[in-house]
DNA sequence: AACAAGATGACCAAAGTGGTCAAGGCAATC
DNA sequence: GATTGCCTTGACCACTTTGGTCATCTTGTT
């Protein structure tokens, strides 16, 4: 994993992100064993030859993409300050790198996703090591210092979170049809993800700390 | 449409569910193209050769489908009683006819979601025509008759809308992963679901209206 | 025993699979 | 202009999978 890949690092990075999007989206849709390689090359618009000259077989391929997307998901949590203790303030912080994260790689989360189902026995042993060592930074972290006394004490927390995540969940996939290949939305999405946020602070935080 | 099929209906009825179900599955995860006849007579435990006596063409098989499970849903829309006025009661109605659907038919769902993505040429033309008819009777049934005044004036409701069909969505799907091959999980499902509610009906409906 | 109705899976041509490699393009050096 | 070395290309390979067929076998009824 060191020195290998060489040879596509060293491509321009338009070239790149074309190949990753590409190879991302295909198995996205279609799980390891039913994606393509002839459809990846088509839709990166480069030939077959170069794509198993990058990589030498679809299994490398696949687990660079996999290598590739934990790298940047780890990012993600890297750029999130863990001290602000305000739930939603940190929310919105954490959408907003993924959403920047998501211009460059719309399909990086769906990938993942289907990645953590996955039964294709070639890959399969390397995604459970690799999934563990997520999961465990992901749940640790993720909820450490927030303030929990600004909640009102009638809702049972652990499905407010949940209808919290659901709904940031929902507005992303909701904005992600809609976009489709439109280019820079930037600030109006943000602004509407702002609008739920308020909401949701309306709905379970406690009357004097809104 | 009328008489055609008529080798399938004569089946003995649980036979006839494997068949529409291992094809709802496979159609449901692998679209139309990609979707393999092999793959649900292995699922469904018949041979090619009866699948093939039954329906003619995977096109064929795969229209039958999705007039059978727009019928299906049609059929939620006639069981759910649209003269209720409570939002949360009207939703929990829907949801418990769904669900009893689920049961039968874990994919259904699924299918016509990703139906309505479908991009095979062989198939589109059909899934256009039924989808409008369906959306159009959907948007415009939905929400007749609910009684707004007992929701909260401070919170857009377009919005509101939006969130309370995110946690649905996110609890069925939930649910759904939680429980694979489970059979009969039954009223504990829906118990949950009804906290869910009541959360919402307390985060929505004006004070005095609880 | 004779028959009909259904179910079966080996079989088919056609398409698609991951992967290879000789040939050619192209820029830099001589 | 010739030579060099690196990329890129897509025709090509052996192999698998595809949707669909059909002669043969099972099964139940009379």
């Amino acid at each position: 994993m060191i020195i290998i890949y060489q040879k596509f690092f060293s491509l321009e990075s338009e070239k790149k992100a074309r190949i990753i999007n590409a190879a991302l989206k295909e198995f996205a849709r279609n799980g390891y064993s039913k994606a393509s390689t002839n459809d990846i090359v088509k839709e990166a618009g480069i030939s077959k030859g170069s794509l198993f000259n990058y990589f030498n077989s679809k299994r490398e391929l696949y687990l660079f993409l996999l290598d590739y997307v934990v790298k940047i998901i780890e990012q993600i949590y890297a750029e999130v300050d863990w001290m602000e203790p305000d739930f939603f303030t940190r929310m919105r912080q954490l959408g907003e790198v993924k959403y920047k994260i998501y211009k460059k790689y719309p399909h990086a989360f769906n990938f993942i996703k289907t990645a953590a189902r996955e039964d294709a026995a070639e890959v399969k042993p390397e995604i459970n090591r690799i999934g563990k060592a997520i999961i465990a930074e992901g749940l640790e972290r993720g909820y450490q210092n927030i303030d929990w006394s600004k909640f009102r004490e009638d809702i049972d927390r652990e499905r407010m979170i949940k209808i919290i995540n659901w709904t940031m969940l929902g507005f992303a996939e909701e904005e992600r049809d809609k976009v489709k290949s439109f280019e820079e939305v930037g600030t109006e999405v943000l602004k509407e993800a702002d609008e739920y946020f308020s909401i949701l602070r309306r709905c379970f935080y406690k009357k004097e700390e809104q």
